[in-house]
DNA sequence: AAATGAACCTGTTTGC
DNA sequence: TGCAAACAGGTTCATT
């Protein structure tokens, strides 16, 4: 399942081999993913030159140099990845882009809760799944005094807030339920009563699993190319995500599973205390 | 305005 | 053992 780290970790696997380089061939299989695919995708991508391959929030978006961007989201289940000129088609492949230099570019998605899209880049910050987005975690707009104005008032439990793209783009919930793990905050702890210690601590727990998480995925990048495998996934270590009844990495109590809002959360009932 | 739940999907895991 | 139900979760939309 693609989180943020995952994506930036695509992206960084994808630039150096896609950047500069030209659409010669370019399939769909016309299934349809949450959007509907845009008219005439596929000629309207033969002759494009890939202008850069960028992130935000868990999209991917590449420029392209007739004045359109191609916006990328994997959903749960997408994977996008290179392939070497032979290589057998992938299951549940949505659209494979064939570049100048006879690498693939695939998107294969079983679930289809991923999303290509194509909009003027003149105008992308305001397509409709863009338009909305709160900063970046991992930028300096978002600190503990923006965290604090926007929790204020609101009754939520904290961790719903952390889905929320809104408030803060591209924290999923594995990163949601980590960060609160290393914070000691608890996921059911309403939003307004975090205090701006909390806050702080939050927003650096934030900053380090999501950096922890890039780090550790930069190291799977090489094997990027024509593997079966998922690449730019990577096996982390997580402290709590995944982990009912083991013992707590910090006081060996066991970990917590729980729904909140349909949503798995797990916790130390002990180090996140819910008060 | 904010909070909540449904809907979209299918491969994998769980429970009878 | 087999089958059905539950589960996984990102995002938008509809309803309260």
């Amino acid at each position: 399942m693609p989180e943020l780290p995952e994506v930036e970790t695509v992206k960084r696997g994808l630039e150096p081999v896609i950047l500069n380089r030209t659409i010669v061939r370019a399939n769909c299989s016309g299934k349809r993913l949450r959007l509907p695919w845009p008219p005439h995708l596929c000629a309207r991508l033969i002759g494009q030159r890939i202008l850069a391959v960028e992130r935000r929030a868990k999209y991917l978006l590449t420029p392209l140099s007739g004045a359109e961007t191609i916006i990328w989201h994997l959903g749960m289940s997408g994977c996008l990845r290179l392939l070497e000129k032979d290589s057998a088609t992938p299951k549940h492949q949505h659209l494979l882009l064939t570049l100048d230099h006879d690498l693939h570019l695939s998107f294969a998605d079983p679930r289809r809760f991923g999303l290509i899209d194509l909009c003027p880049t003149a105008q992308l910050s305001q397509h409709r799944c863009l338009a909305a987005l709160g900063p970046e975690p991992l930028s300096e707009a978002f600190d503990a005094d923006y965290l604090r104005q926007q929790l204020a008032k609101r009754r939520s439990p904290i961790k719903s807030m952390l889905l929320n793209s809104r408030l803060v783009a591209g924290i999923g919930n594995i990163y949601a339920n980590e960060a609160l793990f290393d914070a000691e905050i608890s996921p059911f702890l309403p939003a307004s009563k975090l205090n701006r210690t909390q806050c702080e601590c939050l927003v650096a727990a934030i900053r380090s699993v999501l950096t922890r998480a890039i780090d550790a995925g930069g190291s799977t990048i090489n094997d990027f190319i024509g593997s079966d495998g998922q690449p730019g996934y990577f096996a982390h270590q997580f402290h709590c995500y995944g982990k009912t009844k083991s013992p707590c990495p910090r006081c060996q109590t066991p970990i917590i599973q729980s729904k909140q809002h349909g949503r798995s959360s797990f916790y130390c009932p002990r180090c996140q205390p819910a008060e």
